[in-house]
DNA sequence: CCTTTTTTCAAACGGTCGTTTAAAAAGAAA
DNA sequence: TTTCTTTTTAAACGACCGTTTGAAAAAAGG
């Protein structure tokens, strides 16, 4: 019988599981999900396809529990921030600026892991949404439906005059700025001659917040403006 | 032989490369590059592999000759919208707005085609970014290298005072949240609960091209004011 | 020790992939 | 018509895909 509990699936094994997981990850950012092949994991966790599909049921599964690994911690830290800045609030509305940074900072935490900077990382995550593969429609309504709703709750105390169809529509742009500039990041050194550097995650992270902040706001007051014309 | 003139290629085949080209659009928007195979391309457009292969010589050659298909008309119009405002200015800078609508404005057009309004097919062009597949980096530094240049210019030309290297981060910015948003504009609708259409691509433009402004100014009104402090 | 369960492995299965071949069909030029 | 070139076609090629099998190895429990 296969394991349930996550906790303990690895205890009897010595570590195949953990590095499968991690050559999955090198490989699908590097090359995308159609574009690698069970063997080519195998052969970089120094195993087997059959230890694989053993582990994770089918490739499917394995880029499923390979983006829950990386993304679920992301979104914990989210509500954490977010939590922690109602906490430090007294109840009043959170600022924009707020609650984007509690959105997006995880990010950076994340890419600046222990093993250094990883910048390629973030494509992945950029990556997972693009790709058209249907069952990835499904882990992204598990993994975001809660935060999103939550989120949601914030910016509409924060805007109590705004309409809930202009907050949709610009919290949408801001998730899709953070996810075009994670999967694109890398054509920013060639595009600005080197220029700029795409490694300083920290700082990208902190220019987007307030790209963000700024088209979102900016988005709210122009609707309100044409209201009151 | 295979011809090599583009503009006469078509002239004694009866119709079979433009059939395999549009096949190939539609497929390849629904299910990506790596997800399409040639021999569904052949079977919608009425014909078979080999056929392809003959007029296209490889599966990269199909999708390359597709996104330049669809891509140039719209960087044409886009250049010729910046020169348009440019010969209305008066030789004045021109203002984020008139440069980011010049940017913008033509992917609205090329999604309202004459078989009405085709709002899937952006997701094709943001894909087309995100694909790992290197061939396509070629592609779009082709595509795109004079494109980015022209409009980095005008950009630079408004924000005399402001750092390269935050024009650069800027732009890019307003790049990764249009590919952002036509990669992932599908998953307004159940965002939203259906609250947001996504079909309504004119409005998408217009909502875009507020946002973009707004981020841009406040990112580079930011830095200005961290100069000066 | 022996028994039972979990994990690893080499090998194979059925299928599908992009591409090529070689010949037939269609068209243009004479 | 005859000759030459362009286009279409069915069939096949070699390679690689995700997945499964069945047995050996390793670990756990008694």
């Amino acid at each position: 019988m296969m394991v349930e509990d996550p906790q303990k699936s690895t205890m009897r094994s010595s570590g195949t599981k953990a590095r499968i997981l991690t050559a999955a990850e090198h490989l699908f950012t590097a090359r995308g999900f159609a574009g690698v092949t069970m063997r080519e994991v195998a052969r970089r966790a120094s195993t087997n396809v059959a230890s694989a599909h053993y582990h994770f049921g089918s490739k499917e599964g394995l880029v499923i529990e390979m983006l829950r690994h990386r993304i679920a911690p992301i979104n914990a830290e989210r509500l954490r921030l977010l939590k922690e800045a109602k906490h430090h609030s007294g109840g009043k509305p959170l600022k924009p600026f707020i609650i984007f940074k509690a959105l997006l900072l995880p990010i950076g935490q994340a890419a600046t892991g222990s093993t250094g900077p990883d910048s390629r990382f973030m494509q992945l995550v950029g990556r997972s949404f693009t790709e058209p593969a249907s069952f990835l429609e499904k882990v992204h309504r598990r993994l975001f439906r809660e935060l999103s709703d939550i989120f949601m709750v914030e910016l509409r105390r924060s805007h109590p005059a705004a309409l809930e169809e202009d907050l949709f529509w610009n919290l949408h742009f801001v998730v899709a700025t953070m996810l075009g500039a994670l999967a694109n990041h890398r054509r920013l050194v060639p595009f600005s001659g080197g220029l700029c550097n795409d490694q300083d995650v920290d700082e990208m992270i902190q220019r987007l917040i307030v790209f963000a902040v700024g088209g979102f706001t900016a988005s709210i007051e122009n609707t309100k403006a044409k209201a009151n014309q």
